[in-house]
DNA sequence: TTGGCGTCCTGGAGGC
DNA sequence: TGCCTCCAGGACGCCA
């Protein structure tokens, strides 16, 4: 499931490649990529136009395009961009070679003016894309999105300045796009043990200490992913058709029941926000306990 | 204003 | 073996 550093990573593989190059006719073929726009007027706008660059905004990736628009997609659970030859059958390559399988999820096809093809794929349907003047993309997501985590403005004092007054489990806290944008099921978990923060805690009561060693915690997190090219624990694939190496790096991610790496106890796997959350009920102390083992401590 | 829940969507796992 | 049910999760809308 693509989240910041899946994202950043195809972003990283194709900017080189896709820049300059001339889209000579993208190709919907499943019109709910594109609604509630009509794909045959996506097709018309991108189709003929030079690709200026590629930039990514929290989960989204953004392809510039010449007349001042812009292609905004977002690959949800299990798109995937797959950058291959014109009529290359082959969907996938692994340590083991290629894969010369059909794509029964291919869901738009970009033919590029140099004989090769940028396939989005999509097994569950969630991803999207629309076309936005290039002007009107932070007013789009002016609200929506949230800070950049991996960006300086990513601060302790802005992290404690989001979660002020919050009651919110720092679980969800992480999730919501509107104050942090990036971070998905995976790298919370993930973040949330380096951080020894109990993801039920409430944002709002957090300390500095707190705040510094989420930030930590998360820019680590999404760190280790992006040295890891991501984490294929679903159908994630990166631009080339290669599986990440994040999901054999998972401190505590999918790890219930097996010994924490920090202090040995079990990882428990609990479920907040409707999503699945690991923690290490050892050493992810909850606030308000920690606060009270401290005064116990003094006594 | 905030937080929780349902919805969309499909593949895969597990149970019978 | 085949069918059925449940689970997974990002973003968004709705409701309390």
């Amino acid at each position: 499931m693509p989240e910041l550093p899946e994202v950043e990573t195809i972003r990283r593989q194709l900017e080189p490649e896709l820049r300059g190059r001339r889209i000579e006719q993208l190709e919907v073929l499943d019109p709910r990529w594109t609604r509630p726009v009509d794909p045959r007027r996506l097709e018309q706008e991108v189709s003929g136009r030079q690709i200026l660059g590629l930039r990514r905004r929290g989960k989204y990736l953004l392809m510039d395009l010449d007349g001042e628009l812009t292609l905004v997609m977002h690959l949800r659970m299990t798109g995937n961009l797959l950058l291959v030859e014109q009529g290359d059958p082959v969907v996938a390559v692994d340590e083991e070679g290629f894969e010369p399988v059909a794509d029964r999820h291919l869901r738009a096809r970009f033919e590029l003016d140099d004989g090769r093809e940028l396939r989005f794929s999509d097994a569950r349907r969630f991803g999207e894309a629309f076309v936005l003047p290039s002007a009107g993309v932070e007013e789009r997501f002016a609200g929506r999105l949230g800070v950049e985590p991996l960006s300086g403005q990513f601060s302790a004092e802005t992290i404690l300045a989001l979660a002020a007054g919050r009651s919110a489990p720092l679980k969800s806290f992480l999730l919501d796009q509107s104050r942090i944008a990036g971070v998905g099921n995976i790298y919370a978990d993930e973040a949330l043990w380096r951080a020894e923060l109990h993801p039920l805690s409430p944002a709002g009561s957090m300390r500095r200490e707190h705040a510094e060693a989420l930030r930590e915690g998360v820019r680590g997190a999404l760190r280790a992913g992006l040295d890891g090219g991501g984490a294929s624990i679903d159908d994630y694939l990166d631009a080339r058709g290669r599986r990440g190496t994040m999901q054999d790096e998972f401190l505590v991610h999918t790890r219930e029941g097996e010994p924490c790496p920090r202090c040995g106890t079990a990882i428990r796997r609990i479920v907040v926000a409707g999503r699945s959350t690991y923690f290490c009920p050892g050493c992810q102390v909850r606030l308000r306990r920690r606060r009270r083992a401290r005064q116990e401590d003094r006594r």
